[in-house]
DNA sequence: CGATTTCCATACCGAGGAGGTATAGTAGCG
DNA sequence: CGCTACTATACCTCCTCGGTATGGAAATCG
């Protein structure tokens, strides 16, 4: 599949006729009919329904077409970023971090860098935990913050915290009413949706690790892409799903949340970076890190709720 | 720019290294050589560092790196999901939304829908509002749900309410302590953060007209390129922003939020549609979401909440 | 319903560019 | 300073993209 080729199909799609479209792409129509052509047939699918006119799209196409417009203006917009970043020669800080975390100390954290360093581009990439080990090593990123332990030997980690887990369930869900911690045992033969769906080893594992540790079978498994999905399909009554304390924040008020009990139902929020670097500025983000903690904003209480003590 | 150029420079990137990344690519180490330079021509920029070895990447270097690594693996999942729906058949229905209404009523909406209509494949597209104009008109989606108004002969619309704005202040703010409505006046001279930056016209031009109405000027206008930005940008105190009420769930504990107290601060929820559907499932989807509405879901409390009348 | 128009597919040809080989030039290291 | 490792340059070959000519199917119209 070539950049070309999706000008091409979309152009086609656009005009719902191969010849205006070739018109507008400034080349003839046969070259054009088959660069579709080889599309559909690398593709193996049919992307148009070409028995009758106007030209219209299969699901395929449709689908295609959606994603191939967004698609090229993305490289349109990588492009310029790029020229742009080229002309400025300033430093660039990249973080990369997992998406809860962007409701947690993130914002915090870079408004803290900014007023330190503010000649420093920062920038911040979503992206998931174990991608961050790869990120880190190849410089595409200079620091991450995720969730799964890994063990690398370039990269050093740090676990800052660790955070409560709690269950959401759909308003109205029988288990839902009371408020107090519920045993994750009470999850046995619950529909259950996990997230994220890839890469592996992800959050999603350390989930379904936690039940089978306890012997607990969810009644089916659902793995979404991500936590906005997770809590949507929660939401729409069609399971429940485990998320990290501090993520409750994203959808407050029509999906209920209980604490999880059980001792060892945490996450961590580990800080991994190049052993390479442990001296530089990322010595500085560490002390940044423990000036913010010592400040005990609202997002670190919420996530740091203790368990009533049992005994 | 081509595919393979960004292939090529990934894998150079990730090797730092020429003939190792020619090995992995199975070509020879020239013509690699030629295509990043290629690559490098056309950008005007210098993605490495060819003066020390291990080469290293330029700071624009390390940024295509990144977003390319990205790029690449979405276009790999286009290519599967195309696949995937060229074979299973089913009927497709997708939505078109801009994001505040995933915190609205789409997901309910979502859930009535599959209720309804089991056998149907229902997506879910983020897009701005003008998007979506063309984005119904050339069938990537069925229909949209969107806040800025326009005319389209192929498009019919339809409000389905209008939702009160309200200002989005950093914590300890001076303006963040009254809990009564604001006058928009009273942004005279303050660093406003609008979104969306593109594509215009959008949210962010509804809102600089709103101010330019009533002749108040900010002390400045930062755009973002989405409200999620704007939230963080206004929690690290660098300035206030307008959102729709609804919008508050995003971020309930670390911004403020005060309702505008102008009557005509609104912002319209449209729904829009081909004009030739009107009569298909688009009629029954009208059918649900009144039910929706009279139903008075906690979302809509929200944005419906009424100024307190002053006289 | 048949003639005409419109439009897409097929066949074949020429030019540009991608990749290969050989080799020169340069950084790193002892 | 000389060796090794690695990238850039020069030149060649072949593939493929785009162009032209033409056949065939669908829509249009009298």
């Amino acid at each position: 599949m070539d950049l070309r080729q999706l000008r091409y199909f979309v152009a086609v799609a656009r005009e719902q006729n191969f010849s205006r479209a070739a018109d507008k792409l400034h080349i003839a129509q046969p070259p054009l009919s088959r660069q579709i052509q080889q599309l559909e047939e690398e593709l193996g699918v049919n992307l148009l329904d070409r028995s009758k006119r106007p030209l219209t799209l299969t699901e395929a196409g449709r689908f295609l077409y959606q994603q191939a417009t967004r698609t090229l203006v993305n490289i349109d917009h990588i492009k310029e970023q790029t020229q742009r970043i080229g002309r400025s020669q300033r430093e660039r800080f990249v973080i990369g971090c997992v998406g809860s975390t962007l409701y947690g100390g993130i914002p915090d954290l870079v408004r803290r860098m900014r007023a330190q360093w503010p000649e420093l581009d920062i920038e911040i990439s979503e992206m998931m935990s174990t991608e961050q080990v790869t990120a880190l090593k190849d410089g595409r990123i200079d620091v991450g913050f995720g969730r799964v332990r890994f063990n690398d030997r370039e990269v050093e980690r740090l676990t800052l915290r660790e955070e409560r887990l709690v269950v959401a369930l759909p308003k109205g869900h029988a288990k839902s009413l009371p408020k107090d911690p519920i045993a994750l045992i009470e999850l046995q033969d619950e529909p259950l949706i996990v997230y994220p769906s890839t890469p592996r080893p992800s959050f999603a594992d350390e989930i379904l690790n936690l039940l089978g540790e306890l012997d607990v079978v969810p009644a089916s498994v659902e793995e979404v892409r991500e936590i906005q999905a997770a809590l949507g399909m929660v939401a729409a009554g069609m399971g429940l799903c485990i998320i990290p304390a501090a993520s409750q924040r994203q959808r407050p008020d029509d999906v209920c949340y209980r604490m999880i009990a059980d001792e060892n139902a945490t996450s961590p929020i580990i800080m991994s970076y190049r052993r390479a670097d442990a001296n530089g500025r990322i010595k500085q983000v560490k002390q940044l890190i423990s000036e913010m903690y010592a400040a005990n904003p609202p997002w670190l209480q919420l996530s740091n709720i203790r368990l009533p003590s049992s005994h």
